[in-house]
This record gives C-alpha cells, sequence and structure tokens, in this order.
DNA sequence: TAAATATGCAACCATATGGTTGCATATTTA
DNA sequence: TAAATATGCAACCATATGGTTGCATATTTA
C-alpha cells in the first residue's frame, strides 16, 4: 500500500488550489514580486472583500504569505506546498506504473 | 504572465482531490487492480452511498473509470489527470523561480 | 488637517458538499 | 426458485463555501 507520506495531509492543498480564482491569483503572485490586494482585485469582477478571503484560504494553506507594508498588505507566493503536491502525484502516478507492471508480469506468465 | 496552458480548467481536478475520502480511494486504487464498490467501501467508517458518491465524483473528473461487471461495479485508477496537475504544478513553481531570479539580476546590478 | 486610499471585520445569503436512511432492482449462489 | 450480495436512486439534512453589503480604522497625500 501507497505509504501516505511523511508531510502533512494533503487533501487541504489541494482543495485550496481546488477554486478557478485562487488558481488565478497564484498565478498571478508567480509572475513577479508581492502584490497588495487592491493590486490583486483590480482586472477580478469579484468585491475586494471576496479576494481577500481567497487570499487568507491560500494563506492558511501555506501557499501565500502576507506582510503589511503602510497601509497595504503585500501578499507573494510560497512555492514549497507545490512541490510537495507535485511529489505527492508522481508517487501515486509511480505506484500505479508498478502495479500495472507486476499485473503485466502476472499476466504473462 | 503564466499560460493558463492548453488543457481544460485544473481547479475542478484540484477539488476532485481536495478530500481525505478520495484521496485515500485513489490510493487504494493505486495500488493494482480496479475493485468494487464494496471492496472499497470495507474498512472505511462511510456508507457505501458515500463512498459511490465519491467515486462518482472522481469519475467526472476523469481519475477512475467504472465499469460494471456482473452485479458489481469496478473502479480503476486513471492516472493521466494526475500527470497532468503534475506538470501544472511544475510549471508555476518554474516561472516563480524564473521570476525570482530575474529579482535577482535586477538587484544585483 | 482633510480627502483619498487600502484594509479589516461582521452579518447575511444562496448554493454546494458530504453524509445518512429507506427502498427498489439486478445478479449470484445454495 | 429463494436467499444473499452488490448496486442504484431519491429525499433529506447540517454545515461549509463563495460572495455581497455596510461600516470602522489606519496610512498617505494634497
Amino acid at each position: 500500500m501507497l505509504n501516505e507520506g511523511a508531510g502533512r495531509d494533503p487533501a487541504p492543498l489541494f482543495a485550496a488550489l481546488g477554486d478557478r480564482t485562487r488558481l488565478s491569483l497564484l498565478t498571478k503572485l508567480s509572475d513577479g514580486p508581492s502584490r497588495s490586494i487592491a493590486g490583486l482585485s483590480a482586472g477580478t469582477d469579484l468585491t475586494r472583500q471576496a479576494v481577500t478571503k481567497h487570499l487568507r484560504i491560500l494563506e492558511a494553506a501555506g501557499l501565500v504569505i502576507s506582510s503589511r507594508v503602510g497601509r497595504e498588505s503585500q501578499f507573494a507566493l510560497r512555492p514549497e506546498p507545490l512541490e510537495e503536491l507535485r511529489v505527492y502525484l508522481e508517487s501515486i502516478s509511480h505506484h500505479w506504473d508498478d502495479a500495472l507492471a507486476r499485473l503485466r508480469v502476472y499476466l504473462d506468465r
């Protein structure tokens, strides 16, 4: 059986990524330095408050970090969890490939 | 700006993975051949109906495929979407790394 | 200092989500 | 054929989720 891994439960992380708006925010933040809430809200059809909620969810998942700079809140990407998930997905795929290989050996003999 | 990619919107896929029960089902299915609903429900503290709902969600996301065999429904993993997501996560991380590199060049000059 | 800008917080809302129970139906198996 | 097994479908429920509006507060800027 596939080891669930030493890391934390990946489900909440996937859930944090399971929203178009949040993926879009991460994409914007992957583009360069940190941005303010107003900056991230511009161009969206959502209210600033809605965007703020999404940012807090991303922050709770560890996908972004925020810091107050003057009157604005700056958000920046934290890529570590993305890497964690990448490894996790890879482990499932590999485990599946191994299982298929074993099955093939079994069928061919 | 990071290209959203030629593939479909990854948000629904992430959402499908954003649940402990569903991740656990995928893990079980990555272990080997297909299993019936009853087989997948055994050992869970959920009802068979709840597990069925999760399986249908995974199926709608393309993460598993089902086929009726006699009186039972067999479910098997479909690893392709996992690979898609892996690539997607990788692209965000890479994009971020590139942005950081550019920033560094800018600061150092 | 007064006006403008950038947030934070709370209360509310409609709908989605994760589960359950109850009952019908299709296949096997004794 | 009768009992057991494996599902499917529907109706219901409590709570989570994604958004909004309204108003207060902290910083800048003119």
